[in-house]
RNA sequence: GCCGGGAUGGCGGAAUUGGCAGACGCGUUGGGCUUAGAACCCAAUGGAGCUUAAAUAACUCCGUGGGAGUUCGAUUCUCCCUUCCGGCACCA
């Protein structure tokens, strides 16, 4: 009898004792990287879903050490995070011991249904060893001039006195509230870490050449991305009534050039920083107003009010370059202060937006594109609003093609004549890492009086030397290469007082985590209340002690997750994040299974991998060669799994009652990895009912050992390995299950046909799905240990094909009968050809009837067409 | 609004990429085994029609969201439409 509640436990303990997992660190096999995205080990245990993925890594990985290859298949935990200091803030108990019990946990589960991982090279993105190379890796960051700190807007709640994370802000009742206390969100400025992750949007989006992602994955980031080729012009502007132009100009960015002449207005953003030096002093108190008023609205508000667009008149006028119109500036929210320059010129004939606000404020609408249906009268309604057709009132541009000839013309004038230039925007921002959170890296910098008291006075080259000095908000930066300072120095203002911002040197890294923190949140950074962080804090360019102080930030967990898959390589390594001749041994990832995080995790690891591969440290520039994503995996009502349905499967349930192999090849089985599909315990079960007969089926063989295989069960079994192997490289293990499964059936109703030499195959192609029956049973067969070790079956394509094949006979594309040919034969048109016109049948339907052509597809369908 | 991916039996899905639509599994129905049930085994299972006393078998037509097209032949390719899912979005 089947009882894989025995047979499993035990192959688990022989395995983990035998080391047959093992990567081999030596030899010249091949080597492939067989990678899932690491969990993060919550209260909640893992889950069917996260099996799925994890499955289908360990069948691939199986499969791809049965054909030789040395296979690094790692695991390890994303153990950092705020749901752990949520849960400790709450219950009090220390976020290290939540999580460590989360990984014993999870660890259980992953061998529970017996996952082939090499264990020895456990990661914890929590622990010391593995968080100094994180911490090496901002300071490279930094180094490069890739880390900076600017003042930036993040989700604050008043009630809970923290900073939030976006997934932390949820809608109740159109307003954005704390997901805990339920209190409104506001949005605060706040001294903020970046990483410059915009220098490589080039990159990130060319990359995708030479690497084997879905299609939606990519185009996900190319959106993100957002690449956008338009113009940037240049506005001179008149103060008032004045008719002389004021020193500064205004700039916008456009990808609609061409419109310009229907420009009859300017908008800028409630933040841009000309407002101080265009508002008359007419204007001032209703400028002002708006100013404040728009800035109590989060960037969400901004957004949500579609149609309703408001500003306010600057008493300011811009210079159309194209017509020599004045035009009206304007300060309007409906203008993003992050994209673009943060101003446009408004054309309301040709921009649902501008349409709306000219409409609201009875400005001017010029039409300069007639519509494809004709229409060139003036536009009244939204819906007239085009962006394509035939230019007119555009001076040189009218009767060309507005999005072809005419925005390529405009955009040459525009050079020409020195009113703008062509220029590429994007829509990916820099990405900010700082956390105000404890349960994280911390960030390893210290802020230094008496650095920054130097630069101020010029103790370098003060500012003679024509170096470039740059200052924008409460930062400075200067870069200086007369004074042999390495890298620019960044000030910053903390309570008043100016600091340098100096990095730590990479000899006393890690900066540890200390443990004694009280991180209930009261509205800084937990970190600030250690008496141990602030101890005996040393600037390492000074050497000065008083009043420096560390940072306090932790950095977000993805920061922690985009280099994860390197330290794999060289896990244990205390000198390096790993060694170069173990980077190159493994890397890149092969391929790469998880969740599609599109414009997260998987565009932040790119962005790291191109950043070392610039330094020098790796040899590849793309971290994950192929990547698939998984599907939702729903309960068995077609809903979400949640608790709150009462619909979640516990993966060991289903191992407790019908197996671990069940639960493996089931999970492969449902269909595609990458659709959403959902659970069902009866389709468990019908995978039991496989596995049961294959154990029966091989009890007989192995009974019956002197069997002899028939020429028909040798056919299949050749059929069986090239159809898999096939399916197994193209990751449709659904299919390679459903043919096992045919061939079950086959040998079902012919047991005695089916010897001991077509079994063996069989166990080893049913190891990577099934591998404690596989093991098992090849001990029934009496052979040595074990099945994990047995090379991949080979197919004779010779034997393929049965004796005869059978062909389809279509008469005018409908199938009419069919005829066995001798496989030798299925090659020769003209001897299919006899025989299909020598079959009774065909001869009867084709009596006097002119054949006018026939097809023949190699061995499956010959058509005989008819006048 | 933009981008991406879908739509095939009662259900999950398959179709060697232009060649027998519905593999495989689930479910359902009938039968066997059994005192009975569970388990197991066997068989049937897209729809309509025709034939027949009835059943079996055979045969015919329709059928892959809808409509056109290309082709000897279309689930597969092209165009238009409907609809669902996912992502992004006052992006100038």
């Amino acid at each position: 009898m089947y009882r894989p509640d025995e047979i499993e436990p035990k192959w688990q303990k022989r395995w983990k004792e035998e080391g047959v997992y093992k990567t081999e660190e030596k030899g010249d096999k091949q080597k492939f990287y067989c990678l899932d995205m690491f969990p993060y080990p919550s209260g909640a245990g893992l889950h069917v879903g996260h099996l799925e993925g994890y499955t289908a890594t360990d069948v691939y990985s199986r499969y791809k050490r049965a054909q030789g290859f040395n296979v690094l298949h790692p695991m390890g935990w994303d153990a950092f995070g705020l749901p752990a200091e949520n849960f400790a803030i709450k219950k009090g108990i220390h976020p290290s011991e939540t999580t460590q019990k989360a990984i014993d946990w999870y660890k259980s589960q992953l061998n529970m249904v017996g996952l082939s991982y090499d264990w020895s090279r456990e990661i914890n993105t929590s622990d010391p060893n593995y968080y100094k190379w994180t911490q090496w890796l901002f300071l490279l960051l930094f180094k490069h001039g890739l880390a900076y700190k600017k003042e930036a807007p993040v989700n604050w709640c008043p009630s809970c006195q923290t900073v939030l994370a976006n997934e932390q802000v949820v809608k109740k009742d159109d307003k954005n509230v704390c997901e805990r206390c339920d209190a409104e969100v506001i949005q605060k400025n706040l001294d903020q870490w970046f990483l410059k992750i915009t220098d490589y949007a080039d990159r990130l989006l060319s990359g995708f050449e030479d690497i084997d992602w879905p299609a939606s994955t990519r185009e996900g980031q190319k959106n993100w991305i957002g690449r956008q080729e338009g113009a940037k012009i240049k506005w001179k502007i008149f103060i008032g009534d004045s008719d002389k132009p004021a020193q500064s100009e205004v700039e916008t960015f456009t990808k609609y050039p061409e419109t310009i002449f229907g420009t009859t207005f300017l908008a800028i953003a409630p933040e841009h920083t000309l407002i101080g030096n265009i508002v008359v002093t007419g204007e001032q108190n209703s400028v002002n107003n708006y100013i404040k008023v728009s800035a109590k609205k989060t960037n969400f508000q901004r957004g949500d009010l579609l149609k309703d667009k408001t500003g306010v008149f600057t008493g300011s006028f811009a210079l159309n370059p194209a017509n020599g119109k004045k035009i009206p500036i304007w300060v309007a929210d409906y203008v993003l202060p992050t994209y673009g320059t943060g101003a446009v010129f408004g054309v309301p004939a040709h921009d649902k937006r501008d349409f709306n606000f000219a409409k609201k404020y009875n400005i001017e609408i010029v039409r300069v594109i007639k519509s494809t249906n004709g229409d060139e009268g003036p536009v009244e309604t939204e819906d007239q609003v085009i962006e394509e057709g035939q230019m007119i009132n555009s001076d040189f541009l009218n009767g060309l093609d507005a999005q072809t000839d005419a925005k390529e013309k405009v955009k040459e004038y525009l050079e020409e004549k020195g009113f703008g230039d062509r220029e590429v925007f994007y829509n990916l921002r820099d990405w900010l890492i700082s956390r105000q959170r404890y349960w994280g890296a911390p960030i390893p910098v210290v802020y230094c009086p008496h650095c920054a008291h130097f630069e101020e006075a010029g103790e370098c080259c003060g500012g003679d030397c024509g170096c470039k000095h740059e200052e924008s908000g409460s930062e400075t930066s200067h870069s200086c290469q007369c004074c042999n300072c390495e890298t620019a120095t960044q000030i910053t203002t903390i309570d008043g007082v100016k600091y340098a911002i100096v990095p730590l040197s990479e000899e006393s890294l890690p900066v540890e985590l200390p443990k004694d923190v009280d991180f209930k949140p009261t509205g800084e950074s937990p970190l600030a209340r250690s008496k141990d962080f602030q101890k005996d804090v040393t600037c390492p360019k000074c050497g000065a002690r008083e009043a420096v102080r560390r940072e306090v930030d932790t950095l977000d967990t993805f920061v922690d997750s985009s280099w994860y898959f390197l330290r794999f390589c060289d896990p244990n390594n205390a000198l390096e994040f790993a060694s170069s001749e173990s980077l190159k041994k493994f890397c890149p990832v092969d391929l790469y299974v998880g969740g599609d995080h599109v414009t997260t995790h998987l565009i932040f690891a790119r962005f790291f991998t191109k950043v070392l591969y610039d330094c020098g440290f790796i040899d590849f520039d793309e971290p994950f060669t192929k990547f698939r994503f998984l599907g939702l995996i729903l309960g068995e009502d077609n809903r979400k799994m949640s608790k709150r349905w009462g619909n979640v499967i516990n993966p060991e349930d289903v191992v407790s009652g019908l197996g671990a192999d069940s639960l493996r090849s089931f999970e492969m089985f449902m269909g595609p990895l990458d659709v959403t599909k959902p659970w069902s315990t009866s389709g468990v079960e019908g995978v039991r009912r496989f596995y049961n007969r294959i154990w029966e089926l091989t009890h007989f063989a192995s009974q019956n050992n002197s069997v002899t295989s028939s020429r028909e069960a040798t056919a299949l079994m050749h059929r069986l390995i090239k159809k898999i192997t096939f399916d197994m490289d193209e990751l449709k293990f659904n299919t390679a299950i459903a043919s096992m499964m045919e061939f079950v059936n086959f040998w079902q109703k012919n047991k005695e046909v089916v010897g001991v030499d077509l079994v063996k195959r069989f166990l080893v192609l049913v190891a990577p799905f099934g591998p404690h029956i596989a093991e098992e049973l090849w001990e029934v067969l009496g052979l040595k240990f074990s099945v994990t070790k047995e090379s991949w079956p080979k197919f004779d394509e010779a034997l393929v094909y049965d004796e005869e094949v059978e062909i389809v006979i279509q008469i005018n594309g409908k199938v009419r009968g069919r005829v066995m040919v001798p496989s030798d034969e299925i090659k020769d048109k003209a001897k299919v050809e006899s025989k299909v016109l020598a079959a009774e049948k065909v001869r009867e339907l084709i009596k006097g009837v002119e054949i006018k052509a026939t097809f023949y597809s190699e061995g499956r369908v010959f058509n005989i067409v008819s006048a």
